[in-house]
DNA sequence: GATGAATGAGATTTCATTCAT
DNA sequence: AATGAATGAAATCTCATTCAT
């Protein structure tokens, strides 16, 4: 996110509405509200974003962005796979907390579906990336290979959602532990 | 007697309001959509439910529990494990198709989300029952019991919400992968 | 008020009327109240009135008339004047009590003014042949008469919205006071 | 700065309140009609007042305040009693005609009622303090007391509501009856 | 005649967006 | 550029009235 002490309205208003959003969701938020929380007005939220949607999809892009780029450079690293692996799951799950609310931001506006399925795709891409293949050396490569990526898509959803609904108090502890069934799951494959 | 009563408005309604509700989410519904829908008025949504909320409420607890029925008789059938298992993918995947745009409604709107949660849990905890424990005769039980249910819960979640984000030309297919992945790994363990 | 027994719907009805009316006013009346409180359906109501307004005033005429009736014989009786006053105020303020809540009624609905200005103005006709004149033999006739008139009617204006604006649990007392107040007043002049 | 504010929206609404609710009472009058009438839109009213009823109390609260401030201010004037009553009876014939509507949208509405009920026994309040005791030196002080009480209440309903009442186009020659009927009373006492 | 489910016009209120200052 | 008062479209819900049975 955005630096609030820079000066820079747009990002101050791309911070207020990250948590403002993540908070009460798309709908109930109001261009008031991250107004406030940035300290403009709301006519200058207009200055620099078409509309609320725009602001949303502005807030959502710069957040997912940061997180994957974070992703990328590990699994792009020349580290050796377990340390990789290490390093993804200490980054991503710390990311996982940090970026939840606006998870559940996405989650709750009907069209913001495409974007949120878009951006899920690219991150499960990387993991793919990330996690060697098994098989290798069998014949049905093919069949595989799609389970595979199938596998990643519904744990990398399954982790994300299952963190995004938790109760907020419970928040953390549902995190450590996906977090620790994954790093068993990781290293015993 | 008044005019014809056949006691079918409130299905009627709950039908429309599930379509309607699945299509488009909870805050871009308008009851009228859901009265032009079932071919009533829209006064005539408010003589069986109290509001929107109501309304959604209903139309989301019949659905989820007529799926629920389904699953919880194949749970607590008396079949062999494999059969039970079968069954269980079956019903399990043939349910998510028709109940997916109820999930996807669910989603929608934050203040739901409660409602979803829980209903989630009671999923899992049916699915739990279903999936005989491994590591019976190891050391570390209740480890091994945590991971499990957090597997499956992950398993479920991301099954679910693979399905739900699927972009509508493509859930069909998306689902069917998702089942193979699925009886191939519950055949596998 | 018609008598509840006689099996005679109308009348079932604007008793009903006259109390939910009398209880809630004009505008927080639903017709359906009346009908579950006359033990009919709304549906039978309009077979006896046109619609709310034309039950209103049924409601409003039937109560008037009866009390107007009472006061008019008294009026028109041939008893001696101090006996006649007595009459009066005892039945006057005693039918007060009951004919409040219809007096409240037509308080509380802008339409129904003029229906309450013509039938107070009946009232203060007869009260005018009942208070004997005072200042008779003097010269200034025509002003007294004009005085005289206007006093009947701001008592009576005062006596009747002083216990209609009462709160409910002083209502009795209310009238007790202004019925000792304004016999002494007739007494003394 | 925003667009010129004037600070003087506020009070034109609540002028524009004032006549609407004064002529068709508090449920006819739509919020529209007010915003019409006070030449600013519909949500210009909300950016003031909380609601409807809100609105209609801030009006009637400032139009009684008003007109109670003219009658203490004679009250409480060192004025001797005559020149006091003098202008007791100017100042409050003159306010009424202009109060009129005020007091004819408090009766519209059955929730009103306290509101009105506790309005008035203030004005009692105060006249009670200008009209001085007579039965100074007899013996039943208490009872002459409550009945002075009773039967100002009784006069100042009694004009209030004969004025009220009154149809539009003879409001005024009714209020000067009132009027000369009342200063006749006060001197003759 | 009686019923009461169904109707649908209509009012309040919200809030994204605009625009005069 | 920034402001925030003003706008007004839009949506829920109510309830008098109708009419099929």
């Amino acid at each position: 996110m955005a630096r609030k002490k820079d000066g820079k309205k747009p990002a101050q208003i791309i911070d207020a509405a990250f948590s403002v959003f993540g908070e009460i969701g798309y709908d109930a938020t109001l261009i008031k509200d991250i107004a406030l929380r940035a300290g403009v007005s709301s006519g200058t939220i207009y200055t620099y974003f078409g509309d609320k949607k725009d602001l949303f999809r502005a807030t959502v892009d710069e957040g997912w962005n940061r997180f994957l780029a974070q992703i990328r450079e590990i699994v792009e690293s020349k580290e050796p796979t377990g340390a990789r692996m290490k390093r993804f799951i200490d980054i991503g799950f710390g990311s996982l907390k940090h970026y939840l609310p606006l998870l559940r931001g996405m989650l709750f506006e009907s069209s913001q579906m495409n974007m949120l399925q878009g951006k899920l795709e690219q991150f499960c891409g990387l993991v793919e990336r990330l996690v060697p293949g098994q098989g290798r050396g069998r014949v049905r490569r093919a069949v595989e290979s799609e389970n595979r990526r199938s596998l990643i898509r519904v744990t990398v959803f399954g982790v994300l959602f299952s963190a995004a609904l938790a109760e907020p108090s419970r928040v953390d502890s549902e995190i450590d532990r996906l977090r620790r069934m994954i790093a068993l799951r990781l290293s015993g494959e």
